[in-house]
DNA sequence: TCGAAGAATGAAATATTTGTGCGTGGATGT
DNA sequence: ACATCCACGCACAAATATTTCATTCTTCGA
């Protein structure tokens, strides 16, 4: 599982194709070779090189989460007692392989990471909690901020800024 | 705009199937089928199905940040000076606006917002903080976390729970 | 207990989309 | 100026998705 991550470059045809693709990754190829000028077989072409190179990380279904019974969203500092590399490793794998745990991040500053969980109720939430938290004894302090609102839920990338300076034109 | 978010009721079929789809939506009905016992165009009702009800929510091809120029991944609260309702709902409209916040939650707790936001680089951040926090005088302080491992990003949602309680048997 | 109605299914046929081979044209570099 | 390299578009082939239709299973009522 090594990071394929070679300095690809991507010019205003691929960005435009991944605009797409990050609103819609059903849509045609006929339609997005429409759009931006291009054969169906050229857009397909590009499609297949990004995912190659890891541009694409994934194609990926977005499930309501209230709609299958996971209607709370939480957000959760965690501070560490020790960081040393280990015990932080190990932090990093535990957070990971938990299904409620939607994101983690590793973090400077006040906290060290942020969670964002989905849990059906208060109450699982509660017992989460119990399992992670306080049942790790590297766990120093815990504060969660219950989500009232959704605002903005995606993983979105903004595209029309940060590569153009870096894209060599293609031919 | 309206949310239609019936209370669809889901099967172990469509659990299942939503299982795939959330790990890759290229999957081919067939294979999806053949996985969980169905054919082919018994899947594909499935999925239509859920995708008209709102559970499947959009079909999204998910891009490397860092590969497209936004290494920098960071995680900020904010918190407002004054809390009228016109005024998150402001709040709200203008953070979903900005196009490097990719995650906006509107929470309960010390802060009342949780951002997650992407930049190329950290003047760029700093150039994002002038423009939507100290130059907007309702935004009271922030606080930014800085990640330095997105240990585990994604909208996966879980299904094993939840969702059993509260499923009629579909025939 | 039996029969009718509704729902969902699978198989087959059709339509659409995706994938591949090949020849062409433009840009780069010698 | 010429050769080479890429990426393109076109045409065809393969695969996938979608529709149609007859059937089965379950439920509900007589």
């Amino acid at each position: 599982m090594t990071d394929t991550a070679l300095p690809t470059s991507l010019d205003a045809f691929d960005l435009a194709i991944l605009e797409f693709l990050q609103r819609d990754n059903a849509t045609p190829q006929r339609l997005i070779g429409e759009a931006v000028n291009l054969s169906a077989p050229a857009v397909q072409r590009r499609i297949r090189r990004m995912e190659d190179a890891g541009v694409i990380a994934a194609n990926v279904a977005l499930v309501d989460p209230a709609q299958v019974g996971q209607p709370l969203t939480l957000v959760v500092e965690v501070e560490l007692v020790s960081e040393t590399a280990e015990l932080i490793d190990a932090a990093k794998r535990g957070f990971a392989a938990v299904p409620e745990v939607q994101q983690c991040y590793y973090v400077t500053g006040e906290a060290d990471f942020v969670l964002v969980m989905l849990v059906p109720t208060m109450a699982a939430y509660e017992a989460l909690t119990r399992r992670l938290f306080f049942g790790n004894n590297n766990v120093k302090r815990f504060r969660s901020l219950v989500a009232m609102d959704r605002v903005k839920v995606g993983l979105t990338v903004p595209l029309k800024d940060g590569v153009a300076a870096r894209t060599p034109p293609r031919r």
